[in-house]
DNA sequence: CCTACCGATCGGTAGG
DNA sequence: CCTACCGATCGGTAGG
C-alpha cells in the first residue's frame, strides 16, 4: 500500500477516535511508521489532510450509495421492503466501516469550527443531498401507490432520518456489537406509523430479507 | 458570582463548542478574565476540572429529572400524554441548557478515552439509570392498563429513547431554533406504533398541552 | 522520506 | 489570584 493511503487510513482511525484536536500529526507518522515531517511531502498542512480525509469518506459513502440504490432500483419491491432494506444497508455501513462512520458522525456533529462550513459544504455536495433526493422518491411513490398515509414526503424522510439517526445513537452510546433487534424493534414501529391505515398493523414487522 | 463558578460555568461553554482537546486552560481562564495558573487553585489538573464540569451537569440534570417527573406523578394522566410531556420536557430542557446539552452529547459520545470509564459511570449513577427507570415504570403502566400493546417495557424504552436521540440529534445536526414541528411529527408516528390496537388511528396527533 | 530545527503553546509548578 | 518559570509537544520549515 502506497504511503499516502497509509497516512489517510491511520488518520482516519485517529481522528475517528480522538477527533481533530486530540491527534497531532506525530501521531499519524508514528501509526504509519514515517516522520511527522513526511507527512508534508503529501499535504500543506493538517487542516489539509484533514479535509482530505472528509473527502476519502464522502467519496466512499457517496460510491456505496450510488450502488446501493441502484440495485434497490432494479427489482421492484414494495416500498416497506425498499425502506427495510435502506435501513438494514445503512446500519450494515456502520458495521463494516465503523472508523469511517465514527468520524463522519463526528465531524457532522461537532466539527471543528474553523472547518465546520468546508466540511457541511462537501457532506451535501457529496452525500447528504442524494440520499435525502432516493429516500424522497421512494416515499412519493409510496403515497402515489396507496401503500403510505398523504403525508409530505418531506417529511416522512425527516421522520425516517430521526429513526437512523436515533438507531445509530443507540449503536454509537452502547458499543452495540448485535444491531439486528434494534433495527427490527425500530422499523416496526415506524412502519406502523406511517403505513396505510388499511394495512392491518398485525401484518407488519415480518419482512424477509432479500 | 464567585470565581470558581465562573471558571465552571466559561469551562463548561468551550468543552461544549471546542471539546476536551480543543479547550486550552489559558482559554478558560481568558474567558474567566484570570490567569491560567490560577485555575490551580481550585483544581489539581485539567481532568479535574473537566470531571468537576460533568459531575455539574450531570447534577443540573438529575434535579431538574426528579422535580419533572415529581409533577408527572402527581396528575393521572394517560400514558400517551405522560410520553408526550417527558418528550417536551427533554426537548426543551435543549432549548434551555444548550451549553449543557450539547456537553453532555459530545462527552456521551465522544470522551476523551482516558476518562471515558468515569464518564460513563457518573452519568449512569447519577442521570441515566433513574431516568430509564421512570420511562420503564410509565410503560409497564401503560401495558397493565391496555393503553399500550404488550411490549416488554424494556423494549418499549430502547425505542423512545431512539425517538428523543434522533430527534436530537436531527435538532444539533441542523441547529433547529423551531423544534415543535419535529416533536409532533415523530411522537404522532411513535405513538401510532405502540398504542394498542383499539384505539383509532385518526385519534391521536391532537395532544393538548398540560 | 529523512535530520535538524523553529516559535508558540501546552499542562503544570514554585513561591508569594 | 499573581509573576515567573519548567519540560514536552504542537504545527510547520529548511535543506537534503
Amino acid at each position: 500500500m502506497k504511503s499516502l493511503d497509509r497516512i489517510n487510513q491511520e488518520a482516519l482511525i485517529l481522528f475517528a477516535e480522538k477527533g481533530y484536536y486530540g491527534t497531532s500529526l506525530s501521531m499519524i507518522a508514528n501509526a504509519v511508521g514515517i516522520r511527522k515531517s513526511s507527512i508534508y511531502a503529501h499535504y500543506n498542512s493538517k487542516d489539509e489532510l484533514f479535509i482530505a480525509v472528509v473527502q476519502f469518506v464522502a467519496g466512499l459513502y457517496k460510491a456505496k450509495l450510488e450502488q446501493f440504490f441502484a440495485v434497490l432500483k432494479e427489482v421492484d419491491h414494495p416500498v416497506e421492503h425498499q425502506l427495510y432494506h435502506v435501513l438494514r444497508w445503512y446500519m450494515q455501513l456502520w458495521v463494516d466501516k465503523k472508523n469511517a462512520t465514527k468520524f463522519w458522525r463526528r465531524i457532522g456533529l461537532f466539527p471543528p469550527e474553523h472547518l465546520e462550513n468546508e466540511i457541511k459544504r462537501i457532506s451535501a455536495e457529496t452525500v447528504a443531498q442524494s440520499f435525502h433526493k432516493e429516500l424522497a422518491d421512494i416515499f412519493r411513490k409510496g403515497v402515489e401507490n396507496g401503500e403510505l398515509r398523504n403525508v409530505p414526503s418531506e417529511k416522512l424522510v425527516a421522520l425516517f432520518q430521526i429513526l437512523i439517526d436515533g438507531i445509530l445513537t443507540a449503536i454509537l452510546l452502547n458499543d452495540y456489537q448485535e444491531t439486528t433487534e434494534l433495527i427490527q424493534d425500530g422499523w416496526h414501529h415506524f412502519w406502523s406509523g406511517i403505513k396505510a391505515a388499511d394495512i392491518r398493523q398485525t401484518n407488519t414487522g415480518e419482512i424477509k430479507n432479500v
